[in-house]
DNA sequence: CCAATTATTTGAACGCGTTCAAAAAAGGAA
DNA sequence: TTCCTTTTTTGAACGCGTTCAAATAATTGG
């Protein structure tokens, strides 16, 4: 938001907003849900609704930011409880999956938003971090020293790579991606014994490397939208 | 294209507009060349660009596709000189973000349509997808049996993956990602034999479902952005 | 209490991608 | 030529996301 609400109805005002977004896009969709139709359901201006979010995308990311909230209220128990890496990642993929279920029909571009972040950065990606931490220092036995510190980064990669095949799935139920989550968590598990052959290892480190930020930070502001440098010849 | 030209002025218009959209692109980036401005620069009215192109978006979709027609052509001879599995893939993939590489700082929301088009219906994805079969057939030795039917799908999938990193990449001259791809060849040719192994194999087969169509072909019509069937509570 | 500051709310506007009915131009058959 | 069909081209409009200056309401300090 970008605006914080400083009085109670604000409060009241920007909940509103989000509600209704939410109801919004379950009965029409994304898309064809306008922020005019969202506003208007709401009791409130267009520009009102800027007030509070400064675009549309920003109301997904705020109900997303909500889910895995949930989520990660809902995993912190059960990654405690010394159970195998495999049974963990595979707990925090099915509760994440349960839980963004319900948003998997509010169409493509709902869900590209999710995927579409430069991760590391915001709120919900730190959150989701946290989830992945907790799922390499909760299992037991304890991964393999050499990788331990970095696990949690790769897995929370390769997850989003899984909820990107998800929220574009259209096999009824989504089987094919839950069934590639249900055989992913083992493989994962296995991967961090494979990462002792040097070829997988200098893999592994590369993958990591493309979650670090850019060249010192500089590049957040360079690299919005409109960034006109080269000029490729005609084809 | 919506309508393919049917006289001579025709095709030139279409071309002209082609060319045009590409000189705005490098100069002010995707988001910011507007369809009146590329209409305009062409010399033609606003709505005479959706005669040739129904959306924006296809200008950018064809423009893609006669690049990898290019790369296809370039790369058909070497693909075809018995090289290894290995070197086979480090060919596409140069080959592929050289091709690319102009068109890095149109900005994310163009790289963006690469990797969104439902994949395996439309002609970029067929011609993706010969070149990683020639990728897997021109390769001596010849990977085991029981892949090598599936192995030029699973690479064109991983290539998407990759690619995708490299279009949202910051770091200087796409660094991270590049280095990504050097090491993935190795890995990759590899992992044809690791998928002797149980766990792997039916990762890989999971993997490959994702790219079937749907069930029976009937979820293409439904798969339109606008899409409500679900209403999740609110959060 | 009143004024000053801050928070909320609005209406009007801008540029965008896209659509559509209809005009203009081109081609072919009589 | 004239008429008819097909192809190309246009101008005007629609709804969208977003912005902004200005109006209203709430809060605070004297």
């Amino acid at each position: 938001m970008t605006t914080q609400p400083r009085t109670e109805k604000g409060q009241q005002t920007q909940a509103k907003l989000l509600a209704t977004a939410l109801e919004c896009f379950a009965t029409d969709g994304y898309k064809a849900s306008s922020m005019r139709a969202i506003a208007s359901n709401a009791g409130v201006s267009l520009s009102h609704a800027y007030y509070y979010f400064k675009s549309k995308e920003e109301i997904v990311a705020q109900l997303l930011l909500n889910l895995r909230r949930e989520q990660y209220d809902f995993c912190a128990g059960m990654l405690a409880e010394g159970n195998t890496l495999e049974a963990n990642i595979r707990a925090v993929l099915d509760t994440g999956v349960e839980a963004l279920a319900p948003y998997h029909d509010f169409g493509p571009a709902f869900l590209r938003l999710m995927l579409a972040r430069d991760m590391g950065n915001d709120e919900i990606s730190s959150i989701e971090l946290e989830i992945w931490e907790k799922v390499v220092s909760g299992s037991r036995p304890l991964p393999p020293l050499g990788i331990r510190r970095d696990l949690p980064k790769f897995l929370l990669l390769v997850s989003r790579q899984i909820f990107s095949a998800w929220a574009f799935d259209q096999s009824p139920q989504q089987r094919r991606s839950r069934l590639l989550m249900k055989n992913m968590a083992p493989v994962a598990a296995k991967f961090a014994v494979l990462c002792r052959l040097p070829v997988v290892r200098s893999l592994f480190e590369d993958v990591l490397a493309l979650m670090d930020p850019g060249p010192a930070g500089i590049d957040e502001v360079a690299m919005a939208d409109p960034s006109p440098l080269r000029r490729p010849k005609a084809s």
